[in-house]
This record gives C-alpha cells, structure tokens and sequence, in this order.
DNA sequence: GTTGACAATGATACTGAGTCTCAATATCTT
DNA sequence: AAGATATTGAGACTCAGTATCATTGTCAAC
C-alpha cells in the first residue's frame, strides 16, 4: 500500500519481462503505471480506459495481452466473483493468499486475511490427496443488516 | 446419493414451482428429472443435451430460464470455477455448504464439508461487519505428486 | 547508424456462454 | 369450452475475451 512496494511491484514486473526476453513498449509501460499506480481492484475494460488516459494508442489486444503476463508474474492476482468479467488485484504481491467478501448489496468488495484458514485449506488438502496451487475463498455477504445498524464497517474497495 | 434423497429432490423442487405458481410442464419436468437423476455436475449445455434425450422439443432458452429456478429452491447449487461456463451442482441439497478442489491436472473437482471451516467463515465474517449469505471455497491443487506415490485418490466427478 | 530478425502492435473479425424478444402454444381456472 | 396468462422455441443479440494478420517497433549484430 506504500509507495514503495508499488515502484517495487514495477520494477519486479520490468524484470520478469527481461527475464523472459520480451520488450518494454510504450504501451505496456502505460499499463504497468496504470496497474501499479492504483490499489484498487479493476477490469480488463477499465485498465484499458485508464491506461489509454497515459497512452491513448493502447490497445484492448494489447490490455488482453499484457494481463495474463502480470498474473504469470505473481504480482496481480486474477479473481472470478461469478460475473461474466474477471477482476484483477495489484495488492497481491503484498498480501498473498488474500481471500474476499463481496457485499451483494452495494457491490464493495473486503479483502481479508487469515492464517487460521489458510492452515485449514492445506490440512484438508493434503487429507485429500491433493497439493494446494491456490485458493480463493469467496465470501457473498451483505451489509444490509449492518446498514440497519449504523454505518457498514467495510473500507470500500 | 441414495435414490430416495434424489426422488425427495425432485418433489421438493416441484413444490417449489407449484408455491410460486409456476406450472409443470413437460419440457420442465424433462430437465427436472435430467438435474435429479444424475449425481455430476454438469453445464449449462450439457444438461440442454442431457434433456433434449427425454424430450427432443427442450430448448436452450427454457434449460436457461429453469437453470435459476433450481437454484433458487436451494436444491441445486451455481459454482464458478473461472473457466467461462458456470458448473451446476445437483448435491447440494444432501450437502450444502460443501467445497470444491479442482485438480488443475485433470480437471477432477473432489467435494468436502469441513464444520471447522463454516464456522470460520462466519467468524470472520461477522468481524467485518457481513452476514454470509453464501460461500465457496474454490482450491486448485495438482494431483500430480499424488499420481507419482500411486493412484491419485479422488474419486472423479 | 543500418540492417534484419522477430516481438509487439492495433484494427477488426470472431467465439461462445448467456440473455432478450416475440409470436405461437400450453396450462390451469372457472 | 374459453379466457387469462405462463411458457415455449427460434433466433437475434450482448459482451468479455480470443484469434488473425498486415504493419510497426525494438534491439542486437554488424
């Protein structure tokens, strides 16, 4: 969330690309300044209306193009919450294994964190049989009754 | 899994339509009787095909419109799993609150319950401020290691 | 600094799951 | 049997995401 780890998710980005012997376009700049320039969750479509505000020739291929490579690296997170887009996290480097609740009433999305749960997901895993590779625990929740309450106590998103 | 909860599925589900003042039709009953005469889950497309073997006239609009109301009854279950169709689960109501594990290697999906892990959710949940309205834990394993020790152990799907 | 191999690009056609529309038909009530 | 209306199938449509392809940009070798 600090300044920082945000020039240092961009420049560990940068060097996965290296690494992999592809070039860093102007267009694909645009989008890594866009990605890790926010810390807000977003769509394939809005990266692209954000990122065309830096670099008016960027492309949706090249939007659809570049996503999966900042998912390969590790540091955006790509999560499907059951609507018919996907939605991206650029604080996954920081907080990995971060899970979600999605208030069905006013859409706002809570990461939350929780050792106790990620040493129970690996436990019934490996019972199972099985290596976790990831997890995403998704949470619909609603805020309704919190509402009724007072204020709902989650930051946005 | 034992015919009688499948038949006790159906009367339910029946009921349901006869509350809200639906009707019973055949095209109805043929995917009624497809979802609850099969333990697997399935799509969207599969159960139009499926049906369309107990009555050729079921259409794809009438496999979507019906699709919601099993889901609404509670008596089947809507998963997404990130690919590009949702997976239709016909268990839950034997299990409800079950999870999935998606073997990345062969696309195997193994069910469990875990109490420790409901009531976990609810814990965290209602520190934020939510009351869940539904939950899905989705973990991608690799059953790969498991396949080199031997038979990997899930049981298919 | 030219050159050339080829990575990357934008425009646009396409895919495919799911939705919408609407005229025709089936169901249930009376 | 008749009317009110829920339901239907066919097919047009939507929209996120993918594939194609001719053109352009990048970078290493010279």
């Amino acid at each position: 969330m600090a300044e920082p780890d945000r020039v240092a998710a961009k420049r560990k980005f940068l060097d996965f690309l290296e690494e992999k012997n592809l070039r860093i376009t102007a267009q694909r700049r645009a989008i890594v300044d866009t990605v890790f320039g926010t810390d807000q969750h977003f769509t394939a479509e809005q990266l692209l209306e954000w990122a065309r505000e830096k670099d008016s020739s960027v492309s949706r291929a090249t939007v659809y193009r570049t996503l999966p490579l900042l998912t390969e690296s590790g540091l955006v997170h790509e999560m499907d919450f059951g609507k018919d887009y996907k939605i991206y996290d650029p604080n996954y480097a920081d907080h990995p294994n971060h899970n979600h609740i999605i208030c069905d009433d006013c859409d706002k999305i809570v990461e939350f964190e929780s050792d106790r749960l990620d040493q129970l997901e690996n436990e019934i895993s490996s019972g199972l049989g099985f290596k976790v590779k990831s997890q995403q625990l998704r949470i619909n929740a609603s805020c309704e009754e919190m509402k009724r309450l007072g204020e709902c106590k989650n930051r946005g998103n």
